[in-house]
DNA sequence: TAAAAATACTCCATAGGTATTTTAT
DNA sequence: ATAAAATACCTATGGAGTATTTTTA
């Protein structure tokens, strides 16, 4: 069999003009790279050098060798090299999976520090649904997920980054409206909006409401929280929203609850079999709420 | 150090998608492959693979060193045909690959000469798409091409053999089929049947049909060229045939194209670094277009 | 006759084998 | 429970060593 070593043996005595020389620039004897030489020439079944001549002479054949033999070392040193350069962690791509009511809310904010902080890390983003970037997860298509901890993540590993507690959303001049602060069971009796299937932002703010008694509005279901919003501000009903998607808005008032707060908890999550975990907690930081809070 | 052994057994387990399979593919047991890609990952400092998991999963890392170490053994395996060749060159295995619209025409009369001026040319045959095809040779899982140069062939080296002049095939009775010669513009408002995606053919052809005028019909997708013909002679529409395909048929009449006339140019193709080269540009010989025209 | 390479042999490092345990589905 | 990979241990191939002979400039 072809051995990298051997190529590294015909080059040297290519490059130092014989077999002496290039055995002492290789660290070995001259008989074992003789020997080499001669187990590749037997194996390709072509002869390299010509023998009994002082300055060591490639034949022709051996010349097409020597050049193909040069490619692969440089290859080879090629990919070492790049080994040696992929060790730096955050560095390469990583496939970052984001869901839809966190992302336009976390990562404008994110993206140039991190970016600043680690040119060599390839960011590629993906917006999906919890469900979806679990998978993608699982199945090695993404590598790390920003999301509420809350769904189910199967057997991912995850950092809990910070609580997002919900506010209660509610149009200007509802009866609520006036309220410093309102508890769960002020929800009783209210026509609540909220996001289509799927979204787990869904599946939490209806946990809140179905023990609070309130009802689902059923005709009306949102495919974004930009949606949700302008309904709640028109007055179709009220909506529990997520503290860093709350945006002041004229029509709109936003109350926080009493303890217990009804909250979220983002963080990140990625397979507990990734070499690269100590690099993804540490990515963290970048990921912390937002500093301007909408209201107290 | 970084063995050959190393980098096939890495790109094994990726292809095979685990270490046991990978195993069973080298000819060597489960623990003596887990060990040489054990050496090989503290050797790099690098881990390659998740572990523990059922289908192995490279990590991102992995990937990129995975990518290179496919490099390396395409080059070593170049290496060793070259040595090959350069004693006999048109001697030993020869993987080629020829596309659908192509072999069933050039193959039959061009398989036996060729096994008679060169019987110890083990011959094997791939039938694919251009798509596949580029990407295989690339990858060094096949050495030459026979297909349409006018596809985008990445890197490949390229002799053109000859020119393929595409007829119109319309059914017998059709308004043209009393035509000498047709230009291209008499296509404008017909029914043109196309083949499915992928085929180089099909791309050729709706350049052709889209600026004359021609329509292609939505429901049709013929899956070969047989099928495509006997569609047009059942009166489905008309088609644009290559000549080397084109037959005498009852149903059917084939009209040349006035000049320019529109087609495509049959050739070989293979990797720019393959040492065949001259070998390969001898085998253009045998695969000229046929002798009997079917037509003027 | 000096150099460089080949030959003869010896040794030991390690690739690869068998048997078994651990781990993940 | 089952399948895959890791671990432990052993064997033997072959790479590389020393000593020596052969070769040709």
């Amino acid at each position: 069999m072809t051995t990298i070593r051997q190529l590294e043996y015909i080059t040297a005595i290519e490059e130092h003009g014989g077999f002496q020389a290039a055995s002492a620039a290789c660290h070995v004897t001259q008989p074992g790279l003789s020997a080499q030489v001669r187990q590749l020439e037997d194996h390709l079944e072509l002869q390299l050098f010509e023998r009994g001549r002082k300055p060591a002479l490639a034949t022709v054949e051996g010349l097409e060798i020597l050049r193909r033999a040069r490619g692969v070392l440089t290859a080879v040193a090629d990919l070492e090299e790049a080994a040696h350069s992929l060790r730096r962690p955050l560095s390469g791509r990583l496939r970052l999976g984001v869901i839809p009511t966190v992302a336009p809310f976390l990562l404008p904010g994110a993206l140039k520090p991190l970016r600043r902080a680690h040119p060599a890390l390839r960011l590629e983003l993906y917006e999906a649904q919890t469900g979806d970037l679990v998978e993608a997860l699982e199945r090695g298509r993404l590598d790390l997920l920003l999301l509420a901890l809350e769904a189910p993540l199967g057997p991912a590993e995850t950092l809990a980054l910070f609580p997002d507690p919900f506010l209660l959303a509610v149009p200007r001049g509802h009866a609520l409206a006036g309220r410093k602060r309102v508890r769960e069971r002020d929800l009783a009796g209210e026509d609540v909006l909220l996001l289509d299937d799927g979204h787990c932002l869904r599946d939490q703010a209806l946990a809140v409401c179905s023990h609070a008694g309130a009802h689902e509005l059923g005709d009306f279901r949102a495919s974004s929280m930009t949606t949700l919003v302008q309904m709640v501000a028109s007055g179709a009903g009220v909506t529990l929203l997520p503290r860093i998607a709350a945006a002041p808005d004229r029509d709109l008032v936003l109350i926080p609850f009493q303890r217990p707060v009804p909250q979220r908890t983002i963080g990140l999550a990625w397979r507990h079999t990734s070499p690269r975990a100590e690099a993804y907690r540490s990515l963290g930081a970048f990921f912390r709420a937002p500093v301007g809070r909408p209201r107290g």
